[in-house]
DNA sequence: ATCCTTCAGTCGTCTTGAAG
DNA sequence: CTTCAAGACGACTGAAGGAT
């Protein structure tokens, strides 16, 4: 097939598809396969600004394109009407023509336009492409390790915004916990007030996770130094044979994680009291601080060597633990950056495994809800990872993920057989 | 709480262009 | 004339944010 890319005299031709048809007409083409750019342009799909119709638009041009046009340096040529794409999508065809435009614009795509503007594809005995008409997905090879990129950057710091909530949780509430505790509240007063600044500011969450820690540990110098002078007095007060008993324990104030969840929280009115398990999960992580110190403490026997299949609820998730999901779920991990290491970070991945399988968030949630929140993510973490390790099997991994958390409400869901079974053979 | 404005996304209609 | 693709334009819708 030639290299050669043409833009039919219908189309306006704009900065975008110029670029597109350029990409397209290289000859320097990466050896990447379907699966893994697929996934690299769905983990890329928000920052590269797709709108939800032109991903669904891009997912049904992914699914429709044999894998075997993605080997050497053939060009993967997708031919559809935008009457069928429309029927497929839900949508409009003035709508599905946008997006489409939208995906070529992105340099995901080319158009391949035959002068008529209809697509097709003729295929030789052997299957291989001999005239093409249609959306080349040539462009996206090109850009494979680019896109990939992206998708990396957006990731990182998605993870960094959201380990600076955590931070500003944490750290908000050690403070609340230190000046509550300390005898001397006036002093500390002061603190509270610079904490509720730094919350109420316009800063952005990474600078509030950052002057809250330089203001937790001048708090932590400041009652360190009380703590000294107080102990001082006692020793001379000790000489008269009189004993304060307004003097305290010093905290343990050496780390935000010392702080037990069940303090009250400095954003005390955010949290909504809520007793589903997907309220039990958005507090995992402190679970988790606090159950990790216990452990420190030395206060746990041999017994506490599970950990990690504490936090899983009872039904779907019974006798699964992290570790094994961790085990079962290697693809998801590698190819989308993850790690399940503990079920708070499976819940936060989650998100991203949503985007990936191009599932909706109200099916997401429905499912949170229906199932609580670590089993919607542990059904989640199966789906993804079979649908990566095997995309001609699973060819809607939204509608399994719905059959999947059907099954698991009915208890007919064998969620554990999965996971072994997936184990096995990674 | 209600109203108003803005904006992105979408849809429908009309039109053009080329080939069969 | 029909088919298919797409540009231009006006209008609708729902969400978000600000003003009252």
């Amino acid at each position: 097939m030639p290299a050669v890319s043409n833009v039919s005299s219908f189309r306006k031709v704009t900065p975008g598809i110029l670029a597109s048809q350029r990409l397209a007409m290289s000859n320097d083409i990466p050896d990447v396969g379907k699966s893994e750019v697929a996934i690299t342009l769905k983990r890329a799909s928000q920052p590269l600004g797709l709108t939800s119709t032109a991903y669904h638009v891009l997912d049904i041009l992914l699914g429709l394109s044999k894998a075997e046009d993605w080997q050497g340096d053939a060009r993967p040529v997708v031919a559809i009407s935008n009457e069928k794409l429309a029927s497929y999508v839900g949508r409009s065809e003035r709508t599905i023509v946008r997006a489409v435009r939208q995906l070529v614009e992105a340099r995901i795509l080319a158009y391949r336009d035959s002068s008529t503007g209809r697509r097709w594809v003729h295929r030789n005995n052997a299957g291989e492409i001999t005239h093409a008409y249609g959306l080349d997905f040539t462009p996206a090879r090109v850009r494979y390790r680019e896109i990939r990129k992206l998708a990396d950057a957006w990731q990182a710091d998605l993870n960094a915004e959201r380990e600076a909530k955590r931070t500003v949780a944490s750290v908000s509430r050690s403070i609340v916990d230190i000046v509550d505790a300390s005898p001397i509240d006036a002093e500390l007063d002061d603190f509270l007030d610079r904490m509720t600044a730094i919350l109420e500011s316009n800063e952005t969450i990474r600078e509030k996770a950052a002057s809250l820690q330089d203001l937790y540990d001048l708090l932590v110098e400041a009652v360190t130094e009380a703590n000294a002078q107080s102990a001082q007095s006692t020793k001379n007060d000790q000489t008269t044979g009189e004993r304060d008993s307004s003097v305290t324990q010093l905290y343990n104030t050496s780390s935000p994680d010392s702080c037990s969840s069940i303090r009250p929280s400095a954003n005390a009115d955010e949290f909504d009291p809520k007793t589903n398990d997907a309220y039990g999960a958005e507090i995992a992580p402190e679970k988790e601080q606090a159950e990790r110190a216990w452990v420190n403490s030395g206060a746990r026997g041999a017994e506490n060597h599970d950990e990690t299949t504490r936090n899983a609820p009872v039904g779907t998730l019974d006798a699964i633990s992290i570790s094994l999901l961790e085990s079962a779920c290697k693809s998801v991990q590698s190819d989308f950056g993850l790690t399940f290491k503990s079920w708070p970070e499976l819940i936060s991945a989650a998100e991203v495994m949503r985007i990936g399988i191009g599932l909706s968030s109200s099916a997401y949630t429905a499912a949170c809800g229906r199932l609580g929140r670590e089993a919607a993510a542990a059904i989640l973490a199966v789906v993804t990872e079979k649908s990566l390790r095997d995309p001609e099997k699973i060819s809607s991994p939204g509608g399994y993920f719905r059959a999947c958390c059907d099954r698991a409400a009915d208890g007919k869901l064998a969620l554990a057989r999965s996971l072994f079974g997936l184990a096995a053979s990674s």
